[in-house]
DNA sequence: CTAAATTGTTATAGCTTTCACCAAACTTAC
DNA sequence: GTAAGTTTGGTGAAAGCTATAACAATTTAG
């Protein structure tokens, strides 16, 4: 009665968690999330940073508030990160023209290049995780069921 | 030249966003935290939390680190975690048998039945965001190409 | 026995979320 | 138009969770 089998790392039952959609999710987001530090630990940037900087290169002009809604985050996040991503000369802060509350941002050209250099890095390491994936169309597919649960509401 | 086209939430381009796994799974992983808080909110506790449960529950006397590696967290979040199963009375440290160093960890009763109540709960919104999915097929799809995304390497 | 590795722990830092706050803008009523 | 209240944008402080590094006690390897 005392004696535990001494599991082993693969050796422990995972129970209910194997069935839940929020567990996988987690695990799999964790892993991505560890290979893009892996990837962009030279440059500084984590990949809530790395998407701040994709909404601001296709959206120009956008709100502090804008972005963060876009990206499901909380205004408050939005300081921190554009204050860092300014520091780093790649973000800019301008007033907006018609609101004296709300910034305006926009890439410098600087951050241009960087964002360029950051979307190689990262589409080459999202091809490689895709390797486990049967083809485009299991991408395509793993895309588009992903995309409904994170609107899905109860 | 200065005037931005007043964008709305869902006007915005999100570029390169748009095809990438590891922003797709985090927006899922985010709703899906979001609404285990929201059923789970009277019994406090946390996805993480809940997770420690669900291993402790199925394999009694492991170790607090054995706990750790199994979720993939690091060994001192586990410190925090079981003091606060602990004083909830829901789990239980015990000296191991053969290492004076660990502690092996129990569901207490009381512990017991919080889970399977805990369970019932998150089974049950689970299945209302299953319900998005195309049937068991696609589920059992998904939870497989998820898999294999946690455990990809580079 | 000595050296190396392991367990639980604490401290520290980073990131995210929540709350309250102030200034600016908007809405409504005169 | 003005003046009141309300909403919104950015900010800062506090709380939470996670990851890293270091540490003492203990176990294991050589």
């Amino acid at each position: 009665m005392q004696d535990q089998p001494k599991k082993s790392d693969q050796d422990i039952d995972f129970g209910v968690l194997d069935e839940f959609l929020g567990y996988r999710l987690r695990r799999a987001q964790m892993n991505f999330f560890a290979k893009f530090g892996e990837v962009c630990e030279d440059l500084g940037i984590s990949p809530g940073l790395f998407a701040v900087l994709a909404i601001v290169e296709r959206n120009p002009g956008l709100t502090q508030t804008a972005v963060a809604q876009a990206l499901g985050n909380d205004r408050s996040a939005m300081v921190a990160a554009v204050d860092k991503l300014e520091s780093k000369n790649l973000l800019e802060r301008r007033p907006a023209v018609n609101d004296r509350r709300s910034y305006a941002l926009f890439l410098t050209a600087e951050g241009g290049r960087f964002f360029d250099n950051a979307v190689k890095r990262v589409s080459c390491y999202e091809n490689e995780m895709a390797k486990c994936l049967d083809g485009d169309e299991e991408k395509q597919w793993l895309l588009n069921a992903l995309e409904r649960l994170a609107n899905k509401s109860l």
